[in-house]
DNA sequence: CGAATTAAATGAAACGTTTCAATTGCGATC
DNA sequence: GATCGCAATTGAAACGTTTCATTTAATTCG
């Protein structure tokens, strides 16, 4: 029926040599001459190609690597993505990518499946720092895991973004900007990104001894339809806020998008700032001012460790690497007249 | 050295039942309610997990499926692999995704990496219809292979999307606007999106018994950067054309900033049509008229199809399903005064 | 020339499952 | 009481590698 695959003895046999010799060859470890012709051209004749399933199972190391994602639809996976298998193909790596669409439950799901996989390692956005049940599970794994712009108690390392003195940097760029009245809209607590950017936007009140404008600031989710919801609320109100910060580049397309519903010019009526330096802030017009962040590195930097930690079996200290966050001024804020 | 991890003798000895009852116990085949009960305490009790790799040896099955992508940073790419992994997640299997950065060498490299690692089947987007070498490797494999938005010839089924009849819609919504003078940029014709798309810019002129404007027709790569140097070419010449299809959705964002640079008021100043219905063209000033389709059904189809193939192992005529487009208008395109 | 050293190749065991022919146990039937 | 039928379970073989203790062959040295 399935026409059998030629395996490792069929190429000794053909080669006239023995099976632990033709691994050898496999392995590029050393033979003689001769050998590795006859063997070299046994593998070429037969068409044979050594099955990594196989050699997992003696080895016991898959060569491959989780890549959990809270949402694959954001755009700004890729780049980590790409990064990361960018490093990890190198050493011969594969990433088995899975998204978990912010469902805990699923998110489990995947994660008991890399576990059967055997994968040597796992790069995770978890959907929930505070998820207990997600949390024990990924603690019991008895292979490294690296944390992407998480925290969570245990032997996780972690790569992270600095979004609160990003958000701190704009906040104060705003008040000199002579705003008062500042909005913000991002997501929960329970995620690091979320978090973050509300500490930074609190401190930066707290020390200029401001009052926080707490009805808005807006913690949810970070996707489009719940900043076009929040956005449309506080921009509604009378008298709004003369600036609103995106926090999450899917909510400024929900909130740019209620800004055109409410025909309100940029930045005559609001000035806008935004997370992450993707298409749309730059070709909108005007052009967006935005906390950027270095995603390549994040996506890089978390492969590295990863590798180090698999290839060295290190039970040392867990890394918590820090990538910078930079706000690049456009046209987008204007002084408060 | 490597705690050793427990298997399925383990759990054999601990519940007093022989390796074979486990097994059972494991795939949900029918045993005695007893037994049951006796195998799954000795599981937990020992924190016993099923390895994936042991029974992919064994079944000569992997429940993996490749996914090989030109061009991950591609934000559609996202839209069809979430459909694909959703309905392959159903089935239990998981998907290995590789980007090849538009380069055949590497594409051929993961290719073989799939072939290796035994993918039970692979869907992909290749980089170049036309490269022989690719061709060649991919008819050698022993497993199904969909191609997404390709066509090739060889035992491959495919999804494709209706490139040419969406443009042709497109062209003649603008000759009804008065257009005549209308530009195109976008792929080469050794990938099917680019080469179709022409096509349908040339079928439209051809129709109506008009000379294909070849000055204005630019093929070459599908990215931003080429969609921005052959806009801002095409809107320096004098006279320019009074509408420009940007054949992509990189390509737009080029385009775009074409637009921005040379200061020109859209539709005032120009016509402009997108393909793909993404943030920007909706989000950008005014909302842009694009060509739109249905990237949730690729996905979805093309992993159907490929479970089909895997399942029944059918050796059957290939598909090639074709997803239609759809035209949808907004404010970017104006009568030609 | 025999012994010692080195290089190259061998072949069996092990990795953790599934599968399937064979075995066991037990109540029903003659 | 022997036989049959059936359900449940057993246990060994197989999947395709790598590894490592041995064996074989070739070379060097006193």
């Amino acid at each position: 029926m399935v026409q059998k695959r030629v395996n490792i003895r069929d190429v000794a046999a053909r080669a006239g040599v023995s099976v632990g010799t033709v691994s050898r060859v496999i392995n590029r470890k050393p033979v003689s001459a001769e050998t590795l012709a006859l063997v070299n051209r046994a593998m070429r004749e037969i068409g044979f190609t050594p099955s990594a399933v196989a050699r997992s199972m003696r080895t016991r190391s898959t060569l491959a690597v989780g890549f959990v994602i809270n949402d694959i639809s954001n755009m700004l996976f890729a780049t980590v993505a790409k990064a990361a298998e960018k490093v990890l193909q190198e050493q011969s790596y594969s990433l088995l990518i899975a998204n978990t669409d912010n469902d805990p439950g699923r998110e489990r799901l995947i994660i008991e499946s890399l576990i059967q996989r055997r994968v040597d390692g796992l790069m995770i956005a978890v959907t929930d720092e505070t998820d207990e049940e997600t949390r024990s599970l990924l603690r019991s794994v008895d292979f490294p895991v690296t944390l992407l712009d998480r925290q969570m108690d245990g032997p996780f390392d972690s790569v992270c973004d600095d979004h609160a003195p990003g958000m701190r940097k704009a906040i104060r760029y705003l008040f000199d900007l002579g705003h008062r009245d500042i909005g913000l809209i991002t997501g929960a607590d329970n995620v690091r990104p979320g978090r973050e950017r509300a500490r930074g936007f609190r401190e930066a009140f707290a020390e200029q001894g401001l009052d926080v404008p707490e009805r808005w600031l807006r913690q949810g989710r970070l996707d489009a339809l719940y900043g076009y919801a929040q956005a449309f609320e506080i921009l509604s109100a009378s008298p709004r806020p003369t600036a609103l910060v995106a926090g999450g580049n899917q909510i400024f397309a929900g909130v740019l998008r209620a800004i055109r519903r409410l025909g309100l010019v940029l930045p005559r009526d609001l000035s806008i700032i935004s997370c992450d330096d993707v298409d749309l802030t730059v070709l909108t017009d005007p052009p967006v001012t935005v906390i950027s962040r270095n995603l390549d590195e994040v996506g890089r930097v978390a492969a590295e460790i990863l590798l180090r930690r698999i290839r060295g079996n290190e039970a040392g200290e867990r890394y918590c690497h820090v990538v910078p966050t930079e706000l690049i001024l456009r046209e987008s804020c204007a002084q408060v007249r």
